[in-house]
RNA sequence: GGACAUUUAGCUCAGUUGGUUAAGAGCAAUACCUUGACAGGGUAUAGGUCAUCGGUUCAAUUCCGAUAAUGUCCA
């Protein structure tokens, strides 16, 4: 049958995918082998794959199909996360395209199109994972919305109310007003910003002096409720505390406090209160018992509270009163600063801070334990420069705010039983609700229709961080037999940007809910970047789509592409060349597999000498590859392996060991070589697997018949063999006088069919694998001299030892001249440096003997190399 | 403002507890090579005061300090 020249990546893949599939490759079930778990980080339900999603996932198929071929049952559980506020960001702004809200349908509604929304876009990503080749136990798909999921969130909510560690405040918090929603402290992105700063007049009741107090936020003096200086700041030192001072525009009297909390040396160094708004204002409010007066509505317009401002956006409000200010003769100047202002992470809006009532999760003797997990070694982090970044967050770890005023995600599990905020209980469901109030309030007037659930829904994060539990069931039957098998799990592959959202926490949520950990790796893979180093994204429009880059270089081509130049830990750099690269080596790798596919064997067919010491050497040459990616791999650090097994394949087998063997086209090999060559073949689509599933396991099917059970991804790895380092020096030295010779021909303009006179000194060390160079060279004969030859004019050096090259034909000496020059002086220059260092007593007496003799010989050798080199330059040119 | 990280060839990166014939790879570059595996190829060549300045040491790309640039996180 015909191989075509180029491997056609397009059909081939989906072929293959679907035979593993058939054939239940990726499923597991637990039985006597140990268990190799990896749970994927679920990408959200409103998402297609990006470039991050790609480095990721291949990353942690890498490991998964490595580990089944080691022997591990593996299971790598798939899935896909909810996402909360962003599924229901899109869902609002699609109401919005149809002129409604949330509010106008209602909750029942609106969850019935988020369900759709979900069944719709669930596959989406899921499929584009198969075609990334992932071998997920798919099986075993989770959602975190899904019943038993669902269960686990509530359970464990119910379970730390009831240990005391979930609370309710009206505390400040983050709010979207976009989203009309409080958000987590982490989800706040930090952007400087061009603003300004208003220095605005505030009287002193009774005196006819002022306060001038600057502010970039002027609208928010319609919440103030004091102002504050330093104590110790002289300007201020004749103003008793709690002088009246009146607010303008809405003539509010409020007291003057002093506290070393107001930075003397920032704007007037006097600040005004807006405890309501702020949150430092709101730590001193406390502390001095002012008065709290809220000025924002949910969607960021302002409330009542704000006169004649009622109603209108808190933007708007904030050029209209600069106006008014400045009319009113309040306005004494502006400047123009750089400032840093939260934003969203959902919706891109400015975050306000504002009073609400929400709940919280106590963090800091849980995250005490999870310090202490990484620090002793139990989980061990991928760069290990992670551990830093991670240990400073987790003890300055805040409680954390698990309520959203959100729809779509899990209902807090609480029920009110009357009008009091107070009246409440936390229960599974409204039943158990009811039983449980009748017992606290010992009343049995109370019935089921007086129970109203909690609005609002627990942040996305309060699902994920259950994920490696929950996914097993652990929560709801910790005994159950898949937890006690797959966890905890081993590797985790993820990005540093969600260490504080998702790692700290499934940290935390593995001792808090069954007291062992969650995985015992992480790595931490970076950022696709673009040429420009810019984050690789949707809104920016510089990241390529990954499924036309699968269909353009092939799946294999993209993986290897990705993976190439990705140090763990460190961003890639991200350029669509390293696809094609990947692509190449593809058909490299095809073009092998053509070429021993198209041998000949003939049983009379002689081993030849030559063919015997290239399979000596590239079977050391294996063992020793076998023994460093194996080290490489427990160190995770695969783009290196991936590095080295690309060499090896292009390099030493193609290039030197079938450079070697391969026959002419009308001979035959002999069924030792063939056989040989293929195993060496086989063993490396093993290596390569891992990297590039679908050529290897193609190619695998295409080398002979084999049953289901005899597929590639599911071959065993190859075992480590002792192996003889001597070989392999020796034929590196070999390599060398080849490279030297091709060198020569090329300096020297003499074509490779013109064949060559070799000689070397009997003296010399000989090397057993002279037949090579015969073959690969057109080396006609090899002869060993008693005597350096006075009438050869081509020569040069391998290691310390010369060869000498005669044929028949016109010599360019000058080229000649240059080279032995060239050569003499490096040499030369070496020697000094080397006789320096000898001459230092400091370094003799010193240095360890070892380095000493190096040193020595170092010296001894090159001296030599210089006279051999001077001999032959005479030898030149007295002719 | 605080903390951490990075800086090695034109580009992307290795460099293993300071000494291994005066720093390695891939890509790109240059020259030559197309009748048999592959031009998506082969062979060879060229490319670097290891960011700067100091210190420790017989010896520093490697350890320490300062500076600069870049990046990330936190406030």
């Amino acid at each position: 049958m015909e191989i075509l020249t180029r491997y056609k990546p397009q059909n081939i893949e989906k072929q293959i995918y679907n035979f593993w599939l058939q054939k239940d490759f990726f499923h597991s079930i637990p039985d006597e082998r140990p268990s190799y778990t990896v749970v994927i980080p679920p990408p959200n339900i409103t998402g297609i794959l990006h470039m991050g999603h790609m480095l990721n996932n291949t990353f942690q198929d890498v490991l998964v199909r490595r580990s089944r071929m080691i022997g591990y049952n593996t299971c790598w559980v798939p899935g896909t996360d909810h996402a909360s506020i962003a599924t229901e960001a899109k869902i609002v702004s699609h109401l919005k395209e149809k002129k409604l809200t949330k509010s106008k349908i209602g909750r029942e509604a609106f969850l019935k199109l988020a369900w759709e929304w979900t069944h719709k876009h669930r596959e989406t990503i899921l499929n584009q994972l198969k075609k990334l080749g992932c071998s997920c136990n798919w099986k075993y798909t989770r959602f975190t919305m899904e019943k038993s999921l669902s269960n686990s969130v509530i359970r464990c909510f119910i379970d730390l109310y009831r240990r005391g560690l979930i609370y309710r405040e009206y505390r400040m918090v983050n709010w979207d007003t976009e989203a009309k929603t409080t958000i987590s402290d982490e989800e706040v992105i930090y952007k400087e910003c061009k603003g300004r700063l208003y220095y605005v007049k505030y009287p002193i009741l009774g005196k006819k002096e002022y306060l001038i107090i600057a502010t970039t936020r002027p609208e928010t003096l319609l919440g103030d409720t004091a102002v504050c200086v330093h104590p110790s700041d002289d300007r201020f030192s004749h103003l008793k505390i709690g002088e009246s001072i009146l607010v303008p525009i809405i003539q509010r009297i409020v007291p003057l406090i002093k506290d070393e909390y107001v930075d003397k040396e920032f704007g007037s160094g006097c600040l005004k209160m807006t405890p309501s708004h702020d949150v430092n204002d709101q730590i001193l409010a406390k502390k001095y018992h002012l008065e709290f007066i809220d000025i924002l509505n949910e969607d960021g317009t302002l409330n009542e509270h704000a006169f004649h401002y009622h109603g209108k956006d808190r933007f708007h409000v904030r050029k209209e009163i600069v106006q008014e200010l400045r009319e009113k003769g309040f306005l004494i100047k502006e400047e123009s600063l750089i400032h840093k202002v939260g934003v969203s992470e959902r919706t891109g809006s400015l975050i306000e801070s504002r009073r609400s009532m929400q709940w919280f999760l106590k963090t800091k003797d849980m995250a005490k334990q999870a310090i202490e997990a990484v620090k002793n070694g139990e989980i061990h982090f991928h760069t290990q420069k992670i551990e830093n970044i991670y240990k400073n967050w987790m003890e300055n770890i805040q409680d954390w705010n698990i309520s959203r005023q959100l729809w779509w995600g899990h209902r807090i599990p609480v029920y009110y039983y009357n009008n009091n905020i107070e009246d409440y209980i936390v229960a599974e469901t409204k039943e158990e609700a009811l039983n449980l109030a009748r017992k606290k309030i010992n009343c049995e007037k109370i019935t089921l229709d007086m129970f109203n659930q909690d609005e609002d829904v627990l942040d996305t994060w309060f699902s994920s961080w259950l994920w490696p539990i929950s996914v097993f069931d652990g929560i709801s039957s910790p005994n159950n037999k898949s937890i006690q098998y797959y966890y905890p799990t081993k590797d985790l592959v993820t990005g540093p940007d969600i260490l504080f959202f998702w790692v700290a926490r499934m940290i935390m949520a593995g001792y808090t809910f069954i007291n062992k950990k969650p995985f015992e790796n992480v790595c931490f893979t970076g950022v696709v970047r673009d040429n420009h180093h810019k984050k690789m994204s949707k809104s920016l429009g510089n990241s390529p789509n990954p499924i036309t880059l699968m269909n353009q270089y092939g799946t294999d081509g993209v993986r290897v592409g990705l993976l190439l130049n990705s140090k763990m830990g460190n961003d890639l750099i991200f350029n669509e060349k390293l696809c094609l690269q990947g692509r190449n080596f593809a058909n490299k790798i095809w073009n092998a597999f053509r070429l021993i596919k198209s041998w000949k064997t003939d049983f009379n067919a002689p081993i030849l000498t030559y063919e015997k010491l290239a399979i000596k050497w590239f079977e050391n040459r294996f063992y020793q590859v076998l023994e460093q990616i194996d080290k490489l791999f427990e160190k995770y650090k695969i783009s290196d392996t991936l590095n080295i097994l690309y060499n090896f394949f292009w390099d030493d087998f193609c290039s030197w060991y079938l450079e070697i063997v391969k026959p002419s086209s009308k001979d035959s090999v002999s069924d030792f070589l063939y056989s040989k060559t293929f195993q060496f073949f086989e063993n490396l689509m093993k290596l390569l697997h891992p990297f590039i599933p679908f050529l290897t396991e193609e190619i695998w099917q295409q080398i002979k018949v084999r049953a289901d059970k005899e597929a590639l991804i599911i071959s065993s790895w190859p075992k480590k063999k002792q192996m003889e380092e001597k070989i392999i020096k020796d034929f590196c030295k070999i390599m060398h006088l080849v490279i030297e010779l091709r060198s020569l021909r090329k300096r020297q303009r003499i074509s490779s069919n013109i064949s060559f006179l070799l000689s070397t000194c009997i003296n010399n060390e000989k090397s057993i694998f002279y037949p090579v160079v015969l073959k690969l060279e057109n080396i006609s004969e090899l002869s060993f001299l008693e005597e350096k030859p006075i009438n050869n004019k081509l020569s040069f050096l391998v290691g310390t030892q010369e060869y000498f090259v005669s044929f028949e034909g016109q010599t360019n000496l000058y080229e000649e001249i240059q080279k032995l020059k060239k050569s003499i002086e490096y040499y030369k220059d070496f020697l000094a440096y080397t006789r320096e260092k000898l001459s230092n007593k400091h370094f003799v007496s010193n240095a360890p003997q070892r380095v000493v003799n190096l040193e020595m010989k170092k010296e001894y050798e090159t001296i030599n190399k210089i006279k051999m080199l001077q001999d032959r330059l005479k030898i030149i040119l007295e002719k």
